[in-house]
DNA sequence: GTGATTGCAAAGCGTTTGCAGTACG
DNA sequence: CGTACTGCAAACGCTTTGCAATCAC
């Protein structure tokens, strides 16, 4: 068993949930996936798992901070596992990748920008939207035959 | 008449859009307003436009860049005059302030990432989310007889 | 005048909930 | 064995859409 769905397992015990069938089948797929998931495509890769019970178990990992929900910029909801620090996203609005990054020093002034407005950061994100290195290449290729949006 | 109305009429008029009597309805109830709101505030603030039209303007408004989006760490979401340049914000969980900031610092921190990941950022979004400087001390006021969450 | 825009109500979509049966611990 | 959990289907809330009437330009 892959070791991250070992560790949510403990998370949620931990938490006094139990561990049924539905949730570790749940657990694997989101583990498998590897990238950022809907609620959807999770339904899709557990098909014995009732729609309802994807839905509550994925409330009940954001709940218990195993997974963390992301705003994609036209509206759509993923979500993602947590493993580990803060970090943030970059996210591409052509082909939808979303790949992660962390600077401490940003996460540093981050944190002085609050403090100077006297605001207690319980958590924070930051997304940036735009086109990611394979797409901006494809899209500087093709700029001079034809276009889209 | 408010000069943010006039300004929002001139972008919509520029984009081929009319000017009519709801979106203005609309937009003045937004500029009334000030701070961030939901499509439901803007209905209660604007009760002689039809619900379909308040959505088919904040749409409108959205693409038109007059107002943005804003995601709650909830899942809600609000929107709000865009009024200039990029700034990002602190979301109060407590009171539901939203209070606005930004530092030139911290946005070339964002693209120099952006950069080290071979990115094209076409926007990005910054949420802090905890406690505004008011909520935070009546909490302190309040730690040694009652608590809540 | 003509096409964009409106209001209404119905449809759509993602998410939640009530409930009876099931299974974890 | 008791209680948390599940599945189903119905309910829900927010948003969009079809359509005929209306209005801006």
């Amino acid at each position: 068993m892959h070791p991250l769905v070992h560790e949510a397992e403990r998370q949620l015990e931990g938490k006094g949930h139990r561990l049924t069938e539905p949730r570790r089948a749940v657990l694997d797929a989101i583990v498998a996936t590897g990238t950022p998931f809907t609620v959807e495509e999770l339904c899709n890769a557990t098909p014995d798992v009732g729609r309802a019970t994807v839905f509550r178990t994925v409330k009940l990992l954001h709940e218990s901070e195993v997974i963390c929900r992301l705003a994609l910029d036209d509206g759509g909801v993923r979500y993602q596992l947590s493993h580990g620090g803060h970090h943030h996203h970059l996210i591409c609005n052509s082909c939808g990748a979303i790949e992660d990054f962390s600077d401490g020093e940003l996460d540093t002034l981050i944190d002085r920008n609050a403090r100077e407005h006297s605001f207690e950061v319980s958590s924070h994100s930051l997304e940036l939207y735009g086109r990611c290195a394979g797409c901006a290449a494809t899209a500087r290729a093709g700029t001079a035959s034809a276009r889209r949006a």
